[in-house]
RNA sequence: GGUCCCUUCGUCUAUCGGUUAGGACACUAGAUUUUCAAUCUAGGAAGAGGGGUUCGACUCCCCUAGGGACUACCA
């Protein structure tokens, strides 16, 4: 009895650049199968391309897979490092005659390629069934594919997809430089990983074929493909930068939390019914490749802000005052000593209207000003001579509050209302712009209650009574 | 050009031959109101087009149109 897990999936990115929300998703789903199947998620870094492949981008994309959650089940393969174990795989197929080497030029191959183009066929090499002459000269190996007959990929996202064979151009296994390329590359390890199913962008429904050939030549099972559809801008283009992020890690900086992230991409192609917010585990246990749509989805920013909103309504203050708290920095937000404290407690009162991080710390800037605030312009129009005696002698009935909690807070302000005989409104406009030195403020109880009795009277009597008289 | 994939409200989707085609986001109107939000209620909004198959098609088949991928000694 074998111990390999039935299922074994694996994320195949290639190190030339961050870890695009495509592929993101694409992992997710590779994670999300494993997981509900009991099987393995593997990564597996294709950086046969040493000219692209950067340790920069390396280190961005396992950045961003760890701020998503997806950890690998066993540590991460380069590659490259398989390289003598592609070439043994390609002298196999030499052995066998399903491969040879070819010296065409690549001026000969020029001329092939725009040849066969025009003919609307693939391109053959002239080397196909020539005897190598005795040359030194370099050389490429290609596979020798079948030239009758078809083969089927049976996809687990768009089903059956036929190709006829000889439609399949002869790729090359072997660079030149003796440098294994990707196609032959993904097969040896997928199979020699145990890979059984093979979750990957769409762009590569068409090489499913070619690799299947391989497969099958190199006597490999070959495992289940799904090729989902690839992730489109708002406009329905090809996500690019003019789309405001393509990055992970952007999404990260603009405020969006991981799990609002795993939450959103799941629902981008696939759902479960009428489901729309889910668990990690209920995704786990829901999800199957097969349900996962087959038509492209388009990034839809004002859905995520809906389910970024939902998570950061659930997270803990805690973490989320460490958040703004960066925001905040980001932004030049001059931070007091006890800004974190403050946010903490600012947090809980502003948390259901924020979408994002950065919301956040916009909503509880009113708690980190310090005195003297300057007053903006609006709060000033308000103060006419008879507000501004009416907040005078609001500061000086707060001043002798004996409780400062937020209800009784609140009915003090409705008592000293009725007392003066008029609406909140008469007031508490001017009340929150004093204290909020303009930005926008919760409810003016839990305002007073979160800037603390000492600095909101502080706050009142700055702008009251500083050429007046003293409290 | 060739091969392949895709096509339900603005967007993400449900539907797996019989539904008033459902939900969510967004949008509109109203309620609430001490700012910005949030919240509550109501509302409008879809099967690309054309042929078949069938008693009956969003659902199965074909064609057209429109998107997209591949067509590298990139992955």
């Amino acid at each position: 009895m074998s111990d390999r897990p039935s299922v074994v999936t694996r994320f195949a990115p290639s190190p030339t650049g961050y870890l695009h929300i495509g592929g993101a998703r694409t992992a997710l789903f590779n994670w999300l199968y494993a997981r509900h199947t009991g099987g393995k998620f593997l990564i597996r870094v294709e950086d046969t391309d040493r000219e692209r492949s950067t340790p920069a981008a390396v280190d961005a994309i396992f950045e961003g897979l760890d701020w998503l959650g997806l950890k690998s089940d066993a540590e991460p393969l380069f590659q490259f490092q398989q390289a003598d174990r592609h070439r043994a795989a390609v002298q196999q197929l030499l052995d066998k005659g399903r491969a040879y080497r070819c010296w065409m030029s690549v001026e000969e191959l020029d001329i092939e390629r725009t040849k066969a183009r025009a003919e609307g066929r693939a391109i053959r090499s002239v080397w196909r069934d020539k005897d190598a002459p005795a040359n030194d000269k370099p050389f490429v190996v290609r596979f020798k594919g079948p030239l009758e007959g078809e083969t089927v990929v049976e996809d687990l996202v768009k089903g059956p997809v036929r190709f006829q064979n000889k439609e399949l151009d002869d790729l090359v296994l072997l660079r030149s430089d003796g440098a294994p390329t990707y196609n032959l590359a993904v097969v040896v390890d997928d199979h020699d990983m145990g890979v059984t199913h093979v979750i990957r962008g769409d762009d590569h429904l068409n090489n499913a074929a070619r690799q299947t050939l391989i497969y099958q030549a190199l006597d490999f099972a070959v495992p289940a493909f799904a090729h989902i559809p690839l992730i489109h801008g708002p406009d329905g283009a090809k996500l690019s930068k003019r789309h405001g992020a393509q990055a992970v890690g952007e999404f990260a900086d603009m405020g969006y939390l991981p799990e609002a992230m795993r939450n959103y991409l799941a629902r981008l192609g696939w759902g479960h019914g009428d489901d729309e917010i889910f668990s990690d585990a209920q995704a786990i246990s829901w999800f199957d490749v097969a349900d996962v749509g087959s038509a492209p989805a388009r990034l839809d920013w004002a859905k995520l802000n809906h389910i970024n909103s939902h998570y950061i309504r659930l997270a803990d203050d805690h973490r989320l005052a460490l958040l703004t708290s960066e925001a905040h920095e980001r932004l030049g937000t001059a931070l007091p000593a006890d800004g974190l404290a403050r946010l903490e407690a600012a947090i809980p009162l502003v948390k259901e209207g924020a979408a994002t991080i950065p919301e956040l710390a916009n909503l509880t800037l009113f708690a980190l000003k310090a005195r003297p605030l300057a007053p903006d312009e609006k709060t000033q129009g308000l103060l006419t001579d008879e507000t501004r005696e009416r907040m005078q002698r609001l500061t000086e009935n707060l001043a002798e509050a004996g409780s400062w909690a937020p209800a009784d807070l609140e009915a003090r302000l409705k008592d000293f209302a009725a007392q003066e005989g008029v609406g909140l409104g008469k007031f508490g406009p001017a009340l929150r712009g004093i204290l909020s030195g303009g930005s926008t403020a919760p409810d003016l109880a839990s305002t007073l209650a979160a800037v603390g009795r000492d600095e909101a009277l502080g706050r009142l009597q700055d702008a009251l009574f500083k050429a007046t008289k003293t409290l």
